[in-house]
DNA sequence: CAAATTCTTGACCATTTGGACAGGTTTAGT
DNA sequence: ACTAAACCTGTCCAAATGGTCAAGAATTTG
């Protein structure tokens, strides 16, 4: 609505209004292409939505796979911040009950790039496989041996690790990805704290209860 | 390829050779429909894959928006014939080991109706909210009756009944939905028959487990 | 402060695509 | 066998949409 080039700071520097322009388009794109896939965004509504004209999109980004490209390598590299680093001699359950929690949290405060990334995995990957095996397979990987580790040294019960990773990934994601039937199932407008809360207790309830644990005691104090 | 309306037996009648060229339709459809959501679905690639002319498609199915609820509907209208009845006496280990091997050999034996359900639930579910309230709401509802009754008789473990659905839909529905990811992690060029039976196992036993159950005792003779 | 560089934008275009249509063909009824 | 209805299909078209371009505004640089 309001012109980004007239009222600015003056303290602010060409690169860093660059930035900003960037990323309102990057963050329109993300939520246009969430909604309506590659094929159904929409240039224009990408435009309206950041504010800018149509041109001025196309100036910053060559095309729209270009663009798109560019709010998928933005939501994976967030991804990767969220994967925390786990050692054979941690706690399971406490490890456990961490990812769960960080991958409900990504899910609920994120869901346009969960839903995204989601989308981009049921039409074949075709701009991801590159880093699915490169990122995400050396990931899982070194997960596995870990929790396999555990199972090997009796800390917890014999399920396949690989298996319970992919659980644990669609069980989170889910609450993003199928908001709206759940919402509907639920009849809620939308997710309230309590809910999300509630789900995190479950999860972690459940799945941990699912792989022989129990969280040592405390287990509250998580923002 | 062939022309069906030069080389069908004498003894088809026009009904069901409709039937058929309906059917060859619908199957196309929902294929490209799977692989390229709604607005990237191409007309002419539905009708060369079902191997007529566009204009064909074009006069049994008003447009591309009708063509699209069919094969809605087709989808929705299988996946509810899945739905098997439960009653408070039954055993909650034997049902739910049930539901969740049925479920995933929905998901392994139909992923694109199950990638289609996906994409549209993604999007909004902008032709599915009046099913999911009228159908799939009341059917959740009350099993999930049925679980809070096992959980009070002491049956099972006090975990969230319509949490449990929800963890049990997505878990499944994972394998179809997140294939390519899956089977770039595993190395896989594509699921095997031992795959498929070890995510049942799998799945079966780790969600059994996070209820507090265990299947009577022969449990391997399924489908 | 002038020139050069970078950024912005309205107007325009080429292509793709859903869909209309009219004329032809096959089947069912009598 | 003849007619009417149902079905098939080649051809064409209007609308939508990604993308171009050249001129103008703002900012940096020499």
């Amino acid at each position: 609505m309001t012109l980004r080039t007239s009222n600015l700071p003056k303290a602010d520097t060409r690169a860093s209004h660059i930035e900003i322009v960037i990323t309102d388009i990057l963050e329109a794109a993300q939520e246009e292409f969430a909604v309506n896939g590659f094929a159904g965004a929409r240039m224009q509504v990408i435009a309206d939505r950041a504010g800018y004209p149509k041109a001025n999109v196309h100036y910053h980004f060559k095309n729209k796979t270009s663009l798109y490209l560019a709010v998928l390598d933005r939501i994976v590299t967030r991804w990767d911040d969220y994967l925390n680093d786990i050692s054979v001699d941690d706690d399971p359950a406490v490890v456990l009950d961490t990812f769960i929690r960080e991958k409900v949290q990504f899910s609920f405060d994120e869901p346009s790039a969960s839903r995204l990334f989601a989308n981009e995995i049921i039409h074949g990957a075709p701009h991801l496989r590159k880093h699915i095996s490169s990122q995400i397979r050396p990931y899982v990987i070194d997960r596995v041996a870990v929790i396999q580790s555990w199972i090997d040294a009796g800390k917890m019960m014999s399920v396949d690790p690989m298996r319970l990773i992919f659980l644990i990934w669609s069980t989170t994601q889910h609450y993003a990805d199928f908001q709206s039937q759940i919402l509907i199932v639920t009849k809620q407008k939308k997710y309230t704290q309590e809910y999300r809360q509630e789900t995190a207790d479950f999860l972690s309830k459940l799945i941990l209860s699912g792989c022989g644990l129990t969280l040592p005691s405390k287990n509250n104090e998580l923002t």
